[in-house]
DNA sequence: TATTGTTATACTCTATAACTATA
DNA sequence: TATAGTTATAGAGTATAACAATA
């Protein structure tokens, strides 16, 4: 079966493809105000959001931040000259050092959670159907 | 009238939210993916973009693209150096260069946007009436 | 030999402050 | 004096390549 092309020109897609830019740009400015509101670069929030789950290896952290493995020492050293973020040796493989995060740096993450819960909080226009469809829309554009 | 609340908790609404970071980072993604396929930045290919509508003043660009103007004048050396845009004088405030593209920078900048709608191409898996469903939800989240 | 993390290097983007040429 | 663009500087993120320690 032949994949069909949408119909690029089509102003209703257009337009759509617009709003979707317009949104992406308002949740990326929004995100990097919460981070800097915490003396935070956008690349240093992403790394401590994602040791609030789980302590992870360097090259794991690498791999979720999507870029080298040679970056995230330095993030990691910044993070952790702030007391946020701490190196742990992992007693199953010495070469691997397990980044997790401090007491001080859980409290930073919450707040910044809590700052981007607000900056998303544009859904608050929404009715509990229309989040509905909007989740059904977006699986499907997801799933494309 | 006091502003009420969105309930942060419910869990329908953390789902759309986590599933407008996915879009979110996937355009980004597919964006930078395109940009690095004609060897530019991704604040080159937004510069490049902005320019091929007309042509603007150095002050004007910062504004854009949301940076210090000092910024601009290295984006677009870099830019200027590869032969995709130039500097201009304008005729009425000799203080001012305007950047504008050339005619390599408009192919260029073709071949990006041709890139990007291919990447925006999600929407590929949509209907029209789905594609008039996600426009209202857009514009009621961004007016919020 | 292969892998983990690091260092060294170079480039780009970023903001701040000081400078120049115009207005 | 105010504004437009630039330069100088410093910090951060990025990729590449080479390295030490460990597997």
């Amino acid at each position: 079966m032949a994949t069909q092309r949408t119909p690029r020109t089509d102003p209703l897609t257009l337009e759509v493809v617009e709003l979707i830019g317009t949104v992406v740009a308002r949740y990326h400015e929004e995100y990097e105000e919460a981070a800097a509101e915490h003396a935070l670069t956008g690349a240093q929030a992403k790394l401590l959001s994602l040791l609030t789950l789980e302590p992870l290896p360097m090259r794991r952290l690498a791999q979720k931040l999507r870029c080298e493995p040679s970056n995230v020492t330095g993030i990691v050293d910044r993070l952790e000259a702030r007391g946020l973020v701490e190196r742990r040796p992992d007693p199953e493989d010495r070469r691997v050092k397990l980044a997790a995060v401090t007491e001080e740096g859980r409290r930073v993450a919450r707040g910044l959670r809590d700052a981007l819960d607000f900056a998303r909080e544009p859904l608050a226009g929404l009715s509990h159907e229309e989040r509905l469809s909007l989740r059904a829309l977006l699986l499907r554009m997801l799933a494309a």
